[in-house]
DNA sequence: GCAAGGTC
């Protein structure tokens, strides 16, 4: 076989295909090769009213477009007549199936050019060959199920996002969340917390009563329990202590000897490995599963995803327990069942996908570290587990009778450790019993009348969590963490010390809120809904279409209900946060009523009018100030000053109008380069558009006009930072690449004029008298930063790695959509380089 | 800034 690189790596070997000789190439994809998304004009959240998201059309999108998993399948997939698909063998694969197939080019239908789908359980030998020798065709239906699903969540869970986000964040200063997200796997799962939560809060304790009589039995006191176990009223059990008390000895009605045993496991699968690894090993989900990824890239355990219990017939049991036969801990123990012949594991349950996760090679604590390697531990001993014999027990019951009541002691004796032998914490606690005889009187010593209180549960665990996601269907073993993260990230929930979890204000308003418009909306029953009609999809039962406007359908009525209702959701937060109005100061004035709006600096950061009542969003991080009293000729807004964290802190003019409705339609596409690999999520200001981003061609503020040259460093602009005095510089808007310019000068401005040689704006400086460069005292200069010796001379980049040499991008500007430009004619300009500098 | 699903 032979390797290279690509995308992913493809391999190439001579072989058979359905007994003729062939050439074969094999490749992989990454997870799903496209998602869906809305296409770009209902990306912004001022203009687009969320209802109308649920008759929107949807665009599929490479998931990782940097990662051209399209492209690299096109390239593999020509001259090749057969396509083989080996794809995980559940729905999502199925849908994976046909990405590839769509990304190849092959069609199912050409009977020239075939495509065939492999279904297989495990990676081994024998059920690869099986699966090879079986080649079906790829299931349709499965696969538009999932796009049914695809298209469901996104419309529901956006449109009830964005509308709550905005209704709420625009009234309420303190909810600390950047966004009040709502999805059909994510509400529920804080529905399970809020519900423990509640329960323990409308818990009324209870008193009740036991009788607890005492006995000495071989010089033992032992306490014997009620057969009536407790009663909640006094009275009557006062009556019985009286009996009891008046009985005096207690008779020996039955002496019962049980042999009990406790079971092996079942193989291990991934929500069973996150309990363990939440409840005793005190990893997080999401933790455990990184964890686990890493055991598994680095081959030390077996895939980590899986839902089955049951290992495959081929498994090689030998195979496993023999690398683990040098463990200093649980070596000699392998060894013996190695020897003795090791037991047939329990058969578990087989979902289809993958085995269960065992270890693959041994592994020490200095190979994988500290926490992997307590993770690797407990799956290597769950592993040795299930193919360990039972535990073995004995339980003696003795029942007593004293005053006509009776009670019973039991005791435990193990007579097989078996699998608990190496999973200690399972074992079977040993109880010693003095030995009785049937018909004995042995007198009672005195009787207690316990009182006690019946008390709440505690808080919802991680654990617990994970066990209710799995019984009601909401997500699957790769996205339980995930959602158990997202309700952590978004401030609904805070795990407490024992990873138990906490509603915070924001989770339990949210879910009492939907109580009282539509409970449906936070029951896990919306989850089941939409599988049990994505499933008569994958069964070909009713049409993909049908099916999704159906759910649709639902859904929408469920939405304008919402809407409609929302008010009395907005009672409890009333009751719970603060508005808008009352916090914040005053800092600009907004361009419709001209009246000051405040500056909220809870998260997510936005200005509120009173007046108007509207918020406009502003960046995310960094400060925020009025810059100059200088307004937006476009809308009138005040226009504030961005600065960006950090000693060399950058600062930016952004219209707080502006940034949230960009000027112009289909802004988005002109920004092609923020998404470019080069720019992206540098700019650190948020999803807006500030004025260094604006090509606004009239606006004085826009970068078309504030623009000085290009960035030596990337596809942005370098502008003059207007707050910069006395260190002024020029920063890029989308790297981190700084210019200083002249220490000191008085005055700094960008011209209207244009270099002659290399299209960069004219900058004028007035340098200061004391240390001005200029012959005879004079303090004013023209010209360009690049071209310009004397200015050329007294620039340094920060921040540049590398002064690569720019060419054909015309004068910076506007990226190089400015008017004549001299590209084409001089493609390469040495004067466009930072190289001089 | 939004869902849930896949994956390193």
């Amino acid at each position: 076989m032979s390797t290279r690189r690509g995308s992913t790596e493809v391999h190439e070997f001579d072989g058979m295909f359905r007994g003729f000789k062939a050439h074969y190439r094999v490749t992989s994809v990454i997870g799903h090769v496209f998602s869906v998304d809305f296409p770009e004009k209902y990306q912004n959240w001022a203009t687009i009213d969320p209802q109308d998201l649920f008759d929107a059309p949807i665009l599929k999108k490479e998931s990782n477009p940097k990662a051209h998993i399209c492209r690299h399948l096109s390239n593999e997939a020509r001259g090749c007549s057969y396509m083989v698909l080996w794809l995980d063998c559940d729905r999502e694969g199925e849908n994976i199936c046909f990405e590839v197939i769509e990304s190849t080019g092959f069609d199912i239908k050409d009977s020239k050019r075939k495509v065939y789908r492999a279904r297989f359980s495990s990676v081994t030998e024998k059920d690869i060959s099986k699966a090879m020798d079986n080649l079906v065709e790829p299931n349709r239906d499965e696969a538009l199920a999932v796009d049914a699903r695809q298209e469901i969540d996104l419309k529901v869970g956006v449109a009830f996002s964005r509308f709550q986000t905005s209704y709420f964040q625009g009234k309420y200063q303190n909810l600390d969340c950047r966004v009040i997200s709502y999805g059909p796997c994510q509400t529920p799962t804080l529905g399970f917390c809020v519900q423990r939560y509640m329960h323990i809060n409308t818990f009324k304790p209870e008193k009740f009563w036991a009788l607890r009589p005492y006995i000495i039995k071989d010089g033992y006191e032992l306490q014997l329990e009620w057969e009536r176990r407790r009663l909640f009223d006094l009275e009557a059990a006062t009556v019985f202590q009286k009996l009891v008390v008046e009985g005096r000895t207690a008779k020996v009605m039955d002496v019962s000897e049980k042999q009990e045993v406790k079971g092996r496991p079942a193989g291990l699968n991934t929500v069973s490995l996150l309990k363990v690894a939440s409840s005793a090993l005190g990893f997080g989900p999401q933790t455990a599963m990184h964890l686990a990824e890493r055991l598994y890239t680095q081959g030390f355990i077996s895939y980590p995803r899986t839902e089955s219990t049951a290992y495959p017939s081929s498994f090689d049991f030998t195979d496993t327990l023999r690398a683990q036969v040098s463990n200093p801990v649980w070596g000699g123990y392998v060894q013996r069942l190695l020897s003795d012949s090791f037991h047939k594991p329990k058969s578990g349950t087989d979902a289809g996908d993958h085995p269960p996760i065992t270890p693959m090679r041994a592994a020490t604590e200095v190979m994988v570290g500290g926490d992997a390697w307590r993770l690797y531990q407990y799956v290597c001993q769950h592993f040795i587990g299930t193919v360990s014999p039972n535990c073995k027990f004995i339980r003696t019951k003795v029942e007593l009778s004293i005053g006509g009541e009776t009670f019973h002691c039991t005791g435990q004796r193990v007579t097989e450790k078996g699998f608990t032998a190496i999973m200690p914490w399972s074992a079977v606690d040993e109880k010693k019993l003095p030995s009785f005889l049937k018909g004995e009187r042995i007198e009672v010593l005195r009787v207690e009348l316990y009182e006690g209180n019946t008390a709440p549960p505690d808080y919802l665990t991680e654990s617990e969590l994970i066990s209710l996601m799995e019984k009601h269907g909401i997500g699957t073993d790769a996205s339980i963490p995930v959602h158990i993260n997202n309700i952590g990230e978004r401030n609904y929930v805070q795990v407490q010390a024992g990873r138990k979890l906490v509603p915070t204000a924001l989770g339990i308003t949210l879910i009492r809120g939907y109580q009282c418009i539509d409970p449906d909306l936070c029951l896990p029953d919306i989850r089941s809904f939409i599988e049990q009609q994505i499933t008569l999809v994958a069964k070909g039962q009713v049409d993909h279409s049908h099916v999704v406007q159906h759910v649709i359908q639902q859904f929408r009525r469920k939405f304008s209900y919402f809407v409609q209702q929302i008010e009395h959701m907005d009672a409890l937060f009333e009751a719970q946060f603060s508005p808008l109005a009352d916090s914040g100061r005053a800092l600009s004035k907004c361009g419709k009523c001209l009246r000051y709006m405040k500056h909220i600096t809870a998260v997510p950061p936005r200005l509120f009018c009173g007046t108007c009542e509207e918020v406009y969003y502003l960046p995310q991080k960094g400060t925020i100030k009025l810059y100059k009293e200088l307004t937006c000729p476009l809308d009138n807004f005040e226009l504030v000053i961005y600065s960006v964290p950090g000693p060399e802190g950058k600062s930016f003019p952004l219209c707080p109008y502006c940034y949230n409705s960009p000027p112009f339609e289909g802004i988005d596409t002109l920004f092609g380069a923020s998404k470019t690999p080069n720019a992206p999520a540098k700019t650190k200001t948020g999803s807006g558009m500030p004025c260094s981003l604006c090509p606004h061609p009239t606006c004085q503020h826009s970068v078309r006009n504030q623009g000085v040259c290009a960035c030596p460093e990337c596809e942005g602009t370098l502008l003059l930072d207007p707050v910069s005095f006395p260190k002024w510089k020029l920063n890029c808007n989308l790297c981190s690449c700084i210019v200083l310019l002249p220490e000191g000068a008085h005055r700094i401005a960008t011209t209207s004029n244009r270099c002659p040689e290399c299209d960069s704006a004219i900058i004028e400086i007035d340098f200061n008298k004391k240390t001005t460069p200029l012959e005879n005292g004079a303090t004013l200069h023209q010209g360009c930063v690049l071209c310009d010796e004397l200015l050329l001379s007294l620039v340094e980049v920060k921040h540049g790695r590398s002064f690569v040499r720019r060419g054909g991008r015309g004068r910076g500007r506007g990226r190089g959509r400015g008017r004549g430009g001299r590209r084409g004619s001089k493609a390469v300009d040495p004067k466009m380089s930072f190289r001089d500098f």
